[in-house]
DNA sequence: CAGATGCTTTGACCGAGATCAAGTGGAAAC
DNA sequence: GTTTCCACTTGATCTCGGTCAAAGCATCTG
């Protein structure tokens, strides 16, 4: 059984996503507000963290892992709606029940706020609110995005949509210089994938197999992969290969 | 030629969107205000309100008539990513180039602010910045939605799921009793909805057929539609029955 | 070691929806 | 009136991705 990962800073100063997240514009006043509710806690890969319809009595911020929101339809057909990565914000203030599954999709430390606390300290603190509501907007542009992805392009560009954002995302936080190979490891399972693309794990598979045929990613073992050409893979995706994007 | 529609009003508390819009929760002072920046605009249906990638200079509201945010792709395929109505918001606070093309579907009439001196009046009036973050998280849960039309949906699930979605939106506005058929136009071209459901406008017309033969929806005409059993448009639709939406 | 278990790959076949191509019907234009 | 135009419908055919089925492969278990 993996262990549950640890993590016991409490001091928000050391915190890794402390520019990005919900807190990034606070004050050294406002982030001791912030410390005084916050707590933390760990999931393992796999676990749900709230299902659909739950009470939710706290929000947060993910820290690091990768968690996801997922809708189901009765019969069981699954499609992932969000991708939430470190410094993404989970929970709707002024809103008491959640609207999706959340899933941990790997191993998972959220750094929690209780519910009422945190709206109330929102209702005093501009910062947190106008921070809120630009990452609001950003997950809506990439909402968007992704419905392009979902309803136009074909097996083949979704696959490459997805590889090319999470290259795309992993260069933004390592920071290297932009030249030569992107090299990464994937955090979904095939079936994670298929349930994000809209598509079933046997043709994720498919396509993943034939874009190695192709020669525009290399694989080692099943989920480390290795992109030569990035812009091979944005003309893959049926994107501009100028790829003007924020991050 | 059609004319442009007209509009005139100047007083804000006779707006017919005055307390679902951006500035709702506005008092008398703010609204004085907001007085102060907005102008109106008129469009004809087919117009493009602005295209993508341009400056775009000012923010508004959608006062009457139904816009559309629309992504295409460098071969034609293009994808709705946004339906406006009524009382909802166009543009992006902060960010001052357009990321999709807006188009005017109906005919169609906005309330306008000019962009800095609202960006000016947003960081002043918590009480406009707080209706913004409402409106947004609200547009992020429904492109969630769509998200799963998009991604899971069969082609009649996605009809009669667009169909549903008009019809509770058309029930909230005319805000009749909800027993008895519903009864509504459609605003849309086939065309325009193929472009909100990832389909073709021949699959849009067959569906829309077969819905009709097997007495789910009846037409009057091309647009006119009469539904005489929500429940059963919401199973075709593959929603639980039971319906719990906000609107 | 053998046997599970979970993730992945690959093959064979099928069908929903796309594509290509006429044709309909109503309203505006001449 | 008839011509043109546009939104829409309907048919015939093709194809991409889904479905069903089997097997590969790594890790854990006893």
């Amino acid at each position: 059984m993996t262990p549950i990962p640890k993590f016991d800073h409490t001091n928000c100063g050391d915190c890794p996503i402390r520019h990005r997240a919900v807190c990034a514009h606070c004050d050294v006043n406002e982030l001791e507000e912030l410390e005084g509710i916050k707590y933390y806690r760990s999931f393992e890969a796999g676990q749900t963290i709230i299902w659909s319809g739950d009470q939710m009595n706290f929000v947060g911020s993910v820290v690091s892992g990768i968690a996801s929101l997922t809708q189901t339809m009765e019969d069981g057909r699954t499609q992932m709606v969000g991708l939430l990565l470190p410094s993404d914000f989970v929970g709707r203030p002024g809103r008491d029940s959640a609207p999706y599954d959340v899933l941990a999709t790997t191993d998972l430390v959220m750094c929690c706020f209780r519910k009422k606390p945190f709206e109330d300290l929102m209702s005093n603190t501009p910062h947190i609110a106008h921070r809120l509501l630009q990452m609001t907007l950003d997950e809506l542009d990439a909402a968007r995005e992704w419905m392009l992805v979902l309803g136009r392009k074909t097996a083949r560009e979704k696959i490459a949509s997805l590889l090319s954002i999470i290259a795309r995302r992993d260069a933004s936080i390592n920071q290297k210089g932009n030249t030569g190979p992107i090299v990464f490891d994937l955090p979904l399972t095939r079936e994670a994938m298929a349930d994000y693309l809209g598509l079933t794990l046997e043709t994720v598979s498919r396509q993943i197999s034939a874009l190695k045929k192709d020669q525009v990613i290399t694989l080692e073992g099943k989920r480390h992969v290795t992109i030569p050409d990035m812009g091979r893979l944005m003309e893959e995706a049926g994107d501009d290969s100028d790829g003007g994007f924020l991050v």
